[in-house]
DNA sequence: TAGTGGTCTAGACCACCGG
DNA sequence: CGGTGGTCTAGACCACTAT
């Protein structure tokens, strides 16, 4: 045992959570400054930086100028959600994919969708409609809103080849996106696509996305009974 | 306009963003080595690295040593989400948070629950059910199973006062955390007890967490009606 | 204003893994 | 094996903000 093995910031972050977690520093108290640990754990300054950013981005300590390091008094759970193309993830299971365009027509949209976009008025957009398959079977509704203004190509796109879903996301890249995740029963039209009955409990994810401040889309993906959101952490 | 300013990682990150989504890179293809962005830029090799970890981070590039980095083919979307504490979230929302114990038992575990922590044979558990109430209303009913052989000192708590999910949090920190997020019809006592009709749509959290691979716990949050969870990045 | 975290630099070495 | 990303160090300066 070499009492000066190299510390790699994983050591430090583990050797301070670990000094939080057995309560030596109680949940709102100030944690020593950065240069301290590092001469407390014989390594350099910018080590234990990087090991306090791993902390904070686990929502474990909180970091301020001048404030200094605290242990968070409100701990919160912090996970990272990854949902990849609908085609993807149903490959990924061992799925055969499938797609089917339902509808398509350029449109006013209603109030609900021009919020979510941050738009103060109805501004022109293409509504899309459209039922994802895996092995035949109804998997992901799609009910989309793109903005002609930010994504006036997508009118030359064909979308029942493929999906918009798809296309956009190998065609226009985004800067920010908004999700929610919510549980609502079916109507009969999305029972009816999705192979189930009225009022079943569906899980919707529904998504916005902009490109700096202009809205590209927004949609409502309604999955059908027995879907499952997963993240590890 | 001093053409030397001296570039942050996030300028960098921007640049090399910029040059993916105007499609310098295509989906697949191999971008220039850090050392080479780094000497194109006139910055330092690890402000090329620290805007390459994010870039990875979010998904957009791919990473490989003797590999190197390539524009990832298969974008996802990947999004941060984070779960206070009941009361905290109520609280936050401007609600005045309650809480109430329902039933505290030991039990045997039914294979379900095992499987979600990972046991091959059942451990003693604590089975506790409860509901946290925003304003009066019923707002997150917890159906949650603690490890008796992690947590042995949670007989001890009164959990009439504090909730577990209270208690765990601030003296249970985990170092493994699964989520599974989706939704359900109410059965009767749920329904019951959140206030609703029976086989109304419900949004479920359920969350294990581990301490090494020892479990924790694992919870069934269901969530009123109208609840929604919400990430933004 | 002074103390703290945040970042940049330049250089070195290591760890991984593709050819 | 050699090329690439990953990390550590030491030092400097900057940016934010609590006091």
């Amino acid at each position: 045992m070499s009492p000066d093995a190299r510390l790699s910031w994983k050591d430090v972050r583990d050797e301070i959570r670990d000094a939080i977690l057995s309560g030596r520093y109680a949940p709102g108290d100030r944690l020593p400054r950065d240069a301290d640990f590092a001469a407390m754990l014989n390594c350099a300054r910018s080590t234990v930086q990087r090991a306090m950013q791993d902390l904070s981005d686990s929502g474990i300590v909180e970091r301020r100028r001048k404030g200094g390091t605290r242990v968070r008094p409100d701990p919160v759970t912090r996970a990272m959600l990854e949902i990849p193309v609908i085609r993807r993830e149903v490959e990924q299971k061992g799925g055969r994919y499938g797609y089917q365009l339902i509808r398509q027509a350029e449109a006013v949209p209603p109030a609900g969708i021009c919020a979510a976009c941050g738009l103060a008025a109805p501004a022109p957009m293409l509504r899309v409609e459209a039922l994802h398959l895996s092995d035949g079977q109804p998997y992901i509704l799609e009910d989309r809103w793109i903005s002609l203004d930010t994504v006036p190509e997508i009118r030359a796109v064909d979308l029942t080849a493929q999906s918009a879903n798809e296309w956009l996301v190998l065609n226009r890249p985004y800067s920010r996106c908004d999700l929610r995740l919510y549980a609502i029963p079916a109507e009969t039209g999305a029972a009816r696509l999705l192979g189930t009955a009225p009022g079943a409990a569906l899980f919707v994810i529904e998504r916005t996305t902009w490109i700096d401040t202009a809205p590209i889309t927004t949609v409502r993906a309604i999955a059908a009974p027995g879907y499952q959101l997963v993240t590890q952490s």
